[in-house]
RNA sequence: GCCGGGGUGGCGAAAUGGCAGACGCGGAGGACUUAAAAUCCUUUAGGGUUCAGUCCCUGUGCGGGUUCGAGUCCCGCCCCCGGCACCA
């Protein structure tokens, strides 16, 4: 013992004079405490080495019981955890230990995704090679993991930039190259100028600048390789049979877009030209009698063509200021619209009318055909674009009650068809159907269906990543690498500055190969893929991570996948949880998966914030680091303080403020479980019934929350459960049958979320290890069944009385208790009585008249 | 603008249409201590009222409504957070 442990025993042997009973009995608890004191440091330790030693969380393939996949998203190797990491896997750790509780065979796996951008830019600074970065950084990570005390199967981990994992990338690759899910074509492409590398639509931020740099996005031409998700739209609209987050299909609905509507061609006439049409598409078939302009993108391929030498300068001069302009200026929603006149003319075959064709910003090249038929009366945008140029503003759907006054704004409502010749009285609706139809027997177009979600760029400049395995050879033309001489090592000695082009451009050794097919000299795809292309498939080869003769063996795939239950940050709602079901039914069509969706329930934790309730950054000053705490508190505090923070989807402001609440219950469970009841078999039978009652309805409440991942109330529930114990030893004797049940609930309901001194305790307490094997406590409805209840007694409404009844009381006797309480009775006085609500077990409202 | 989700004590938050504020933090008071820390006990929405451990009123962003009864359901606003945004 310390010299300060001696002080504190004279102390505790002070208090027996002092104090009576009570004394006695603290003391006894002091004497405990000091004696052997909750230390979370030394506890925690020991038992995550036992735990690891005993391989307690593998995930067994030959394990007869049913298998449960728990998945939460790996993390980016950053180089440290920070308490996000922290938020989003305490909880999906405590849920997977519950399940394994509740007797499934769980795999909780845990991995990296190495590559990116971020190791490249921290090697460029620091003059070390990215290799070396993030593997030290793993290093560092997967300490850190340990040190929550999360039961991963580490036997199982993946790491994206290794070449056993990246080879299957590779070999996936090549699949859908051969089966034309992956692409070539020169598109215009978002392009950071920073990280000098080209990004998919879904990596520029809103405000147009660069999810990882924050700098201005502009636009290239470049030659690109593409992933054809497109292909799969319609089914990625499909989420029957998915637990998700309404919120995050909504998000994907959208992403994807798919809106209905028609293709109409409009004539066009011009010299030298030879298309003969031009087809727009609309939402508005019903309008079309109303087009008065058109309107390309000016990007378009046509308007070059349809220039008129008089308006050319002008043209080209609009064409080269819209490519300069960032994503910042077109998207200002408040910028007035602008655009050139190109001199071209077109017919409107419907009305036989010819109109003027315009060139302007606000027609996307890259949505629909690149080029929309105006119709100012019935868009706003045409409206203020037709009002700005003076084009005419003709109506053709009738507003209610309009009395041909001048339109002030677009009426974009459905209506009734007017100025439309045949279709003239047709509302909107009908209308539609009714012109296309007509517009279809004419042969100048046809009903259709497109979408805002376009292909997915995934090709990059940079040089950490997944080299593409594919080799452009003078004669056989482009062929994808075999999968015998897979995987395309990505050489170590590269030159990986950034300079726009991809370091392994300038990789002679990389680039210069001899061509697969025909052995003839030939050059490397010198991009690498994106890497939200190799966390698509990481859970995948979770299933049969060292397996050589596949990306996945079959058996290990039809036994763990899909994944049960995915849990991560509502940030990769549309990207990854896109990509990832894409790659999936991928995956699925080659045959190696079965079933048509990867997560079958899928839970977005809130994200979890500084103290001034602004995103933690180490620029802010508001970061919480999460290795402090656990020096401080131990891991076990530090996971429950944050699911008890409130419901894990709100996630929020993060502070300190509250942890010593939690660190208080743990000490109060070290206590309350080792305190040495004498036996005493007479005890009280009531009290022995109401414990057995409260320990109960405890593990009812406490399944249930967990169930729904409502930590906080969980534990809410367990502190009750404490604070009821110490009530009962307070009360007098207790049971000792009963407070063993009691205790030994405590400790097994409270493993999952705090594993360590769960553990701890349960040895204590002279149970055989573990505790994490042992199988979770069912409640008895019997024992748990309340036999008193409150009856709140209401007159018209307002509470007058509560009354403790059995809770079998008869509706006639609980309303006769009612009105003649004391407290009721002046508040009904001579009144007449209406009626009289009953609710069982709840309430009697009295309505008088 | 459109689509999601929210708004409850000093704070984090609870509450199948039925006792608003469980649980915890913080505060106040007390016990123990030379003292402090730790621990334990009591108390803590606001206002009024009482000899009282009494009784009453108000209260879940604002305004209406449905209902015997609304934080919860409906209608209309305001504000905050997330997503999308000239999508034809």
């Amino acid at each position: 013992m310390h010299t300060k442990d001696w002080r504190q025993w004279y102390d505790i042997c002070r208090i027996d004079f002092a104090k009576g009973e009570r004394g006695r009995r603290q003391k006894k608890r002091e004497v405990n405490r000091l004696v052997e004191r909750y230390n979370p440091t030394a506890i925690e330790k020991k038992w995550q080495q036992q735990w690891e030693q005993d391989e307690i969380y593998r995930a067994r393939d030959d394990d007869p019981r049913a298998e449960f996949y728990a998945l939460t998203m790996f993390p980016y190797t950053s180089g440290d955890l920070h308490v996000g990491h922290w938020y989003a896997m305490a909880p999906s750790d405590t849920y997977a230990r519950y399940k394994r509780m509740k007797g499934h065979n769980v795999m909780l796996p845990m991995g990296f995704d190495a590559f990116g951008l971020p190791a490249e830019n921290a090697a460029i600074k620091r003059g070390i090679h990215p290799y070396t970065w993030t593997m030290e950084n793993i290093e560092r990570m997967r300490g850190q993991l340990k040190t929550m005390g999360a039961g991963f199967d580490w036997s199982r981990e993946v790491i994206t930039c290794l070449p056993d994992y990246y080879k299957w990338t590779q070999w996936f690759f090549t699949k859908m190259f051969e089966k034309g899910l992956v692409y070539r074509a020169k598109a215009p492409a978002n392009w950071c100028p920073v990280d000098q590398t080209v990004l998919a639509n879904e990596q520029v931020l809103p405000d147009g600048t660069c999810e990882r740099c924050s700098t201005v996005v502009t636009k290239r031409d470049i030659e690109q390789w593409l992933g054809k998700i497109t292909g799969y739209a319609d089914e990625l609209l499909d989420f029957s049979g998915l637990q998700w987050p309404d919120a995050v299909m909504a998000m994907q609905r959208n992403w994807i877009g798919k809106s209905y509507g028609t293709e109409i061609a409009f004539g066009i006439d011009a010299p030298g030209v030879s298309e003969k049409e031009i087809r727009v598409f609309t939402t508005r078939p019903d309008t079309v009698y109303g087009v008065t302009f058109m309107v390309l993108a000016p990007e378009h391929p046509l308007v070059p063509l349809l220039t008129t030498p008089d308006r050319r300068s002008e043209v080209e001069a609009y064409v080269e200021q819209s490519r300069r302009a960032t994503e910042i200026e077109r998207l200002s929603t408040e910028r007035e619209k602008t655009g050139v006149f190109t001199g071209a003319y077109c017919k409107n075959l419907l009305s036989g009318e010819d109109v003027p064709v315009f060139i302007a910003d606000y027609v996307l090249l890259s949505y629909g055909t690149g080029c929309v038929m105006a119709v100012p009366a019935h868009d706003q945008r045409d409206f203020e674009f037709a009002k700005k140029y003076g084009l005419p503003i003709k109506v053709v759907i009738s507003p209610p009650d309009w009395q041909r006054e001048e339109f002030t704004e677009a009426f974009v409502d459905l209506g009734i068809m007017i100025n439309s010749g045949q279709f003239d009285g047709t509302p909107s609706e009908e209308g539609k159907q009714a012109v296309s139809e007509y517009i279809e027997r004419q042969g100048w177009g046809r009903r259709t269906t497109i979408y805002r979600l376009r292909d997915w760029l995934i090709s990059r400049q940079r040089y950490w990543g997944c080299p593409i395995p594919i080799v452009y050879c003078p004669d056989c033309g482009v062929v994808a690498v075999p999968e015998d001489q897979l995987p395309v090592l990505l050489p170590e000695d590269a030159e990986f500055k950034p300079t726009g082009e991809s370091p392994l451009a300038r990789h002679g050794g990389f680039v210069n190969t001899i061509c697969p097919q025909c052995g003839k000299p030939a050059k490397r795809e010198t991009d690498t893929i994106d890497t939200f292309l190799d966390s698509n498939w990481y859970f995948i080869r979770y299933a049969s991570p060292h397996y050589n003769n596949g990306p996945v063996e079959s058996v290990a795939a039809a036994k763990w996948l899909p994944v049960d239950q995915y849990t991560g940050g509502a940030e990769h709602a549309v990207m990854h949880l896109l990509y990832a079901r894409f790659f999936w039914k991928v995956v699925r069509d080659l045959g190696l998966v079965s079933g048509d969706e990867p997560f079958i329930r899928l839970f977005n934790q809130g994200q979890i914030l500084g103290p001034d309730g602004q995103r933690m950054s180490k620029s802010r000053g508001n970061v919480v680091a999460p290795d402090e705490q656990v020096a401080a508190y131990g891991a076990d505090t530090f996971r429950a303080y944050l699911m008890f923070l409130g419901p894990w989807e709100d996630g929020g402001p993060f502070n300190l403020d509250g942890i010593s609440g939690i660190w208080r219950w743990l000490n109060r469970v070290w206590n309350i479980t080792q305190d040495h009841i004498e036996s005493i078999t007479s005890a009280d039978e009531s009290a022995t019934r109401d414990l057995r009652r409260f320990t109960h309805k405890t593990i009812k409440r406490v399944t249930n929350d967990i169930e729904r991942f409502r930590f906080n109330t969980a534990l809410a529930a367990l502190m009750e459960f404490t604070n009821h114990l110490y009530r009962a030893t307070d009360a007098g004797p207790v049971d000792t049958e009963a407070w063993h049940e009691a205790t030994d609930a405590l400790l097994l309901l409270t493993a999952p979320l705090t594993p360590h001194i769960a553990e701890e305790l349960w040895a204590h307490t002279g149970h055989p290890y573990s505790i994490h094997t042992q199988a979770w406590p069912e409640y008895d409805a019997e024992l748990a069944r309340e036999e008193e209840v409150t009856l709140v007694v209401q007159v018209n409404g307002r509470l007058r009385d509560r009354l403790t009844v059995p809770v079998d009381i008869g509706e006639e006797q609980a309303k006769q208790l009612a009105l003649t309480s004391e407290k009721v009775q002046p508040h009904v006085g001579g009144a007449s009585i209406e009626r009289i609500v009953y609710v069982p077990g709840r309430l009697v409202n009295v309505v008088l008249r």
